[in-house]
DNA sequence: TGTACATCAGTGAACGCGCGTTCACTGATGTAC
DNA sequence: TGTACATCAGTGAACGCGCGTTCACTGATGTAC
């Protein structure tokens, strides 16, 4: 590879290939370890050439992030849909909310990196999860929380947030969540699951074992369970 | 001041100095802003003398995120205190468990870079809550989370966790908790108030207004209450 | 009570490091005629 | 279809910065006799 591979990267290469390497900075060490030159040397390019697609260090930081957020929602979709059942069928209906929670928790934990750069949003870019859609179109994620579903026009919300609020729609339709509490209810569920992960990823719960770490998440989703429906939860197994 | 100054510091002094400077910088910053240099610039002293107090940049932060956690202990600890009414009434019981929630989201709120230090546990030197002790002693925040009320001898557990399970413990003892309940609630309580404050300090909702963000306090210490008592809790005012 | 000496807690100077960022450049690519 | 030229996306070299940390030192403090 001489002065001939000058530019034989395909378009935007480049741009994605030091996002995909500060992802795995972001994995390994989180948001910190996101480190500019670090990201263009992975890609074999020299370090300024990073300045072509990136304002600043902090814009690279700000896609890492929201790819990270967007890697968190894709695995929240997808335990969603491993789950069987019809909308309105009850035990369905409680077995997506588990599954949101679990994913949550499960991405926290196998992936404490990505997890802390996804929720570090950088000081001077905003963004948005629709920047790291590498699929149609997202919405934003609400950050005002001012509330409604996200049926604006711009399709489901595929954010965490989005997800989740799907969820407790579908309990309170199959009526196991009284609709008189569902304004809102989501931001007290999201809370949990939060900090859960929080505490036991990189908090002071971190060196729990990993049996009693899955009593705690057990506990913890029986908790909410408990507080929206008022009913314990079907122990497993 | 000359060369006469060199001894002039009560024994102790510099490194409490360095302690004391060092919260400053993370109140303003976070962990990342305690910066050994900077903490004996604001001491007035030479920068390697803090390696005759401290075995690096580390074993500093350390015992700044102990005094971190220290002083959030200490606003918990006077947010109980102010709560009037005897051991097992339950409206007190209730009041009490209302105030620790209180305390813990007012803190992160007053103070988001100590809030931040006291759970940014540094990579090498574990702390305890006693290093931090101004007063006597203190328990171990136990983290392996095996239970008990901490009543083994070391007085009692002013930790976040301790106090908590000591007001859940009362709100058993009044009857407004189920006995067979009560094994473990801390955690996911404690997970709620954590994950609340850490949503809104740092991260997704860390932009709403601030009437929302007392709506969602609110609104999460209800969920707590609910979940805890199966009641919706009174509303104020 | 006074002296000798070990220890303690500071100074002064320097180090290497890797970072983010800027500048002037150059070759390859795409476009207008 | 071929040529002229603007733009794009990379190179090469260098910068200043502040950090944590190490070394050899020295003066003040506390202790033993």
């Amino acid at each position: 590879m001489r002065q001939t591979e000058r530019r034989r990267r395909p378009r935007g290469a480049v741009r994605d290939g030091l996002v995909a390497a500060g992802l795995e900075l972001a994995r390994t060490g989180g948001p910190d370890a996101v480190v500019l030159r670090e990201a263009t040397r992975m890609v074999g390019v020299v370090p300024n050439a990073a300045y072509r697609h990136f304002a600043d260090r902090d814009e690279l930081l700000a896609a890492v992030c929201a790819a990270s957020m967007d890697e968190l929602a894709t695995r929240m979709a997808a335990g969603v849909a491993r789950v069987p059942g019809r909308p309105g069928d009850p035990d369905a209906a409680l077995g997506r909310l588990s599954a949101i929670g679990t994913a949550y928790l499960a991405f926290a934990r196998e992936e404490p990196g990505l997890f802390a750069t996804a929720f570090a949003l950088p000081q001077q870019h905003a963004y948005s999860v629709r920047d790291a859609a590498t699929g149609p179109d997202r919405a934003d994620p609400d950050p005002t929380g001012a509330g409604g579903t996200g049926a604006d026009g711009t399709g489901p919300d595929r954010t965490p947030l989005g997800q989740l609020r799907t969820a407790l729609d579908e309990l309170a339709d199959a009526g196991l969540l009284d609709r008189s509490r569902r304004d809102g209810i989501e931001y007290p569920v999201w809370a949990t699951v939060h900090g859960l992960a929080v505490l036991a990823g990189s908090g002071p719960l971190r060196d729990v074992p990993e049996t009693a770490r899955h009593h705690l998440d057990e506990l913890t989703l029986g908790f909410i369970q408990n507080g929206l429906t008022g009913t314990e939860p079907a122990l497993p197994g």
